[in-house]
DNA sequence: CGTACTTTTGAATCGCATCAAATCTGGTGG
DNA sequence: CCACCAGATTTGATGCGATTCAAAAGTACG
């Protein structure tokens, strides 16, 4: 696991220079971090399935995924995997700055590149700067909506509902684009990944769905 | 639905001046408030059923539940009625914030007495008061977190095991006190209240659980 | 080129949703 | 005070759909 100092001056041998002004795209506020917080931010970059943070670990930093895809995980009592949170740029744990200590682990999916924003210069950051600290509040905010989106398709008791659901709220005009495996897919629904290729399957013979690889198109 | 102002010399008759210092004990980020918010802050009655405000109603107010209970609900397809937040003292809506309409209703589901702090007045006081923008990050992370144990829960696959993960969650020492009917838990944990009756039976007949009323208590 | 993981389908089982109905409860009005 | 009503609670019967176990084919990667 690679760990560096931001100054492009500092970077060893195989690590590019951040491109800060671009962190715009991968979240508005990611783009607000005021030089305060630049300048003590590290980079990281983690392998796949490699550890992240672990349940338990005392709060450092604040994670930003800048390439590849970050997991929040949690084991259930049989010890399968809990996907709680995917990201794939932007932050991940936005909740964690309010903990002493993380409330569960987080793992690299693939080859990640990771900035650490230690916490208390964040905390210090959303203090000093009005700018920041209403953009990341935006950013609390869109969590708390997407989460909800989630547990109000998790409620729904068909696979299809589900489908259906996530395509609404996921997707724009009725496409949506997977960016994850169909396991994956099927775990943040809360299904079986048999159940979800099944009904996957039903509702494009009943024309339904039109899928085309990670391209899936509601039809009716 | 009574609309008063929140200054005591300008109460109706049948409203009783609002005890501002306790609303620390209601949650504390309310207790944080600070004066200029409080000033144009009113107070609002609604009955069971009563809607508070709609789906698309544009933001002019963030709400604080008092007392009763106030619950955000949305409509599935099937005209069912998915409830997405329970506030029974609190705020209620915190993303909405962000928002310049709302995305879901919100009703009371008994006699409710809510404050309404209007939303220009709430993000200006975010802005000007370091502390209560402080606690409002953190009761948005808590909301956060909150979630994230309800889209864990409801994606495990059997009705004992999410009763399980709410008594873990929500209880303490294994003892939890529903504030809610049953079909309203039943709900809340994505499953029909018959199957919650059923498995909360089987489970109190199998010895892992103690039933008293409201009270339920986790043996094994 | 082999290994690990994903994708896909099959068959059997089981648990939950669904429909139905009886009892219980709290609150309303006569 | 009691009759009544709406909603909550509880149990029964039935069927469907998702889980589970199993296995084959496809795919990516070193």
């Amino acid at each position: 696991m690679g760990l560096y100092p931001y100054d492009p001056n500092h970077m060893k041998k195989g690590t590019e220079a951040l491109d800060w002004p671009n962190l715009t795209a991968i979240q508005p506020v990611a783009g607000l971090i005021p030089e305060a917080l630049r300048l003590v931010t590290k980079r990281q970059d983690a392998g796949t399935r490699e550890r992240i943070f672990r349940i338990g670990d005392s709060v450092r930093n604040v994670y930003l995924v800048i390439s590849g895809e970050a997991r929040l995980i949690r084991l259930d009592r049989r010890g399968k995997e809990v996907i709680l949170q995917r990201s794939r740029g932007g932050f991940i744990a936005e909740a964690s700055l309010d903990s002493r200590n993380y409330h569960c682990d987080a793992i690299a999916a693939e080859p990640t590149t990771l900035l650490l924003c230690p916490a208390a210069a964040f905390r210090q950051a959303l203090e000093r700067v009005p700018a920041f600290s209403k953009a990341w509040q935006s950013q609390l905010a869109g969590v708390v909506r997407k989460l909800r989106a989630q547990c109000e398709r998790l409620s729904l008791h068909s696979a299809a509902d589900r489908i259906t659901h996530y395509i609404e709220a996921e997707g724009t005009d009725g496409v949506v684009t997977l960016r994850q495996t169909r396991m994956a897919w099927a775990a943040e629904l809360g299904l079986t990944h048999e159940a979800l290729y099944r009904t996957l399957r039903l509702m494009r013979e009943e024309g339904f769905l039109e899928i085309d690889g990670n391209r899936i198109c509601a039809k009716a």
